[in-house]
Order: C-alpha cells, then structure tokens, then sequence
DNA sequence: GATAGTTAGTTAGGTGCTAACTAATTATAT
DNA sequence: ATATAATTAGTTAGCACCTAACTAACTATC
C-alpha cells in the first residue's frame, strides 16, 4: 500500500510539474511573466463579472475608486482590459478585458485544458474511461 | 472524445481543489496564511541544501549578504528558522529550518502527499493499481 | 589582510488610502 | 421648460506601508 502510494505521488507530481509549465508558459506567451497573484486575481474578478464599472469593481473588490484607477491604468498598459464608455451614462466606463486579459484571467483553466490535452494524446478511450470512474471516486 | 475532455477536465479540476485547500491549511495551520511565494521559494533552498550559511545562501540565490540578513531576520521572526553558530570558525551561521520552516519548505510536498492520502481513502487497491498504470502514460 | 556577517541608509515597485477635484446625471424649485 | 442644488462616476495628487533588493561602512573572526 505504501508503494502505490509512493507510485502515485511521483505520477501526480509529474502531473502538477506539467500542468505548471503549461501555467508558466501562458503568462510568458502573453510578455507577462512577473505578473502577480494579485493581479491574475483581479483580472479573474473582472472576467467573472460581465459588465464591470469603476465602482462596482471597487465595491466588489472592497478597495476605494482611485484604487481601482490606478489598478486599472496599469492593466491599460499591460494591454489586459480596455475602457468602454457606456452609451447611457456619459460618466460610466465598462471595464473590458483583451484577448491577452482573458487568457491570464482564464490561465487557471487554460494550463488545466493543456495538461487534459496532453493526456487525450497519450490515452486510449478506454483509459479515458476508466480514468473517470476512478477518480471520480475522490472526494 | 469531447465528453471526456470534460467529464476529465471537471474530476481534475476537483483534484487540483483539493490540493490548494491543503496548501492554505498548511500555510494557516503554521499561522502564516499571508507568507509570499518569494519566501516559500527561498525556505524551500534552504532546505533543498542541508548545511547553508549566510554566504553560500547569497551564492545560490545570486542576493548580497545583506539581504540575506534581513530576510533571515524576518524568518527567524516568523519562527520558521534560526542560526545555528559553527564550532569551528566563530565567523560562521548556519541557517536552519525550525519543524514550522520545514513544514513550509515542504509544503508542496505536504499538500500533494494529502491529496494521495484522500485519494487512498476513497479507492480500493485495484482502482490505485489502474490509475498508476494509466497516469504512467501521460509524458 | 581577508572573510563572515551586520548595520545604516537607500531605491524600486506593488498595493492601498484620503482629500480634493471635474464631469455628468438626477432631484428639486420655479 | 429651465435653472439650480445635490449626487454620483471616475481622476489626480500626495501619502503610507510592505516586500525585495542594493551599496557603503562596520564589527568580529580567522
């Protein structure tokens, strides 16, 4: 019992090495390799709330306005979100994000999706079958 | 083929879950919830290499040796590790990891080795024998 | 004299705040 | 309908604290 337990560490922490090269990858693909925990957080905040303003994402965020200014003057420049200004209140910006903004607000997924890939290349059916079962098994 | 991606990508997604939960309940079991990536990374050389000392740690980490006074300052802070004096050349610290530093020098260790425990649980010897034997697959 | 580690002072960047402001909208009075 | 007061959306300026790192100078030890 201790050996398969010892087999299945070593299998998953190769798992968990690939799926984190797959991580690391998309942020240097995007020419944001030291973006912060922070940062991918905020842009996921803004990515999950589809119509997003300057005071909401302040409301949401629990942070002030000029927070969120300077927050978002810096993903402007990182080319991750854009502003839109709203069509029925001259004073209201929609914070959008660019296609490089959601693929770091999506990352998480994104690296996920690459390692399932990489194992649909190296599986047959049938071990994607049993493989299911069985971990759906883990809770 | 589709499907399964899915059905995969959902029981992954799962695991990968379960294994960050651990990680936080590492981090807050030690009282440090709010500990950097910086610092883990830099716990984690320490123990990576048995027997540093102030020098050779600004070698590896390519720091000067102030910082890494001051950064040892703060981890001895945090009780995470302390100095231990040569005996034979009185010029001399060793930098050592306290049982909570090499909890967190370990903790990706740690938390995969809980995620294999839960998984142990939930699957019969067969079922782990089958993962192993598929997951071996995936390069 | 050379080396191990420390202290003092500093810089850069991230994260966040308050106070004050402009522009736009809404509410109210006439 | 128009004018004014009040409110709201977002910005600017200045500041604080933190992490992370540096150089110069120093003390202790070999």
């Amino acid at each position: 019992m201790m050996e398969r337990k010892e087999h299945l560490f070593t299998v998953f922490e190769g798992l968990f090495k690939i799926k984190s090269d797959c991580s690391c990858d998309i942020f240097s693909g995007c020419g944001l390799s030291d973006i912060t925990v922070k940062q991918i957080g905020y842009l996921k905040t803004i990515d999950e709330h589809g119509e997003v303003t300057f005071s909401k994402l302040a409301k949401i965020t629990r942070n002030s306005k000029p927070t969120i200014t300077e927050m978002v003057r810096k993903f402007v420049q990182m080319e991750c979100v854009y502003r839109e200004r709203s069509s029925d209140d001259g004073r209201i910006f929609y914070i959008r994000l660019t296609e490089k903004g959601q693929i770091i607000a999506r990352s998480e997924q994104n690296s996920l999706l690459k390692l399932i890939e990489k194992m649909a290349e190296s599986l047959d059916e049938k071990d994607m079958d049993d493989l299911i079962q069985i971990l759906r098994k883990v809770r």
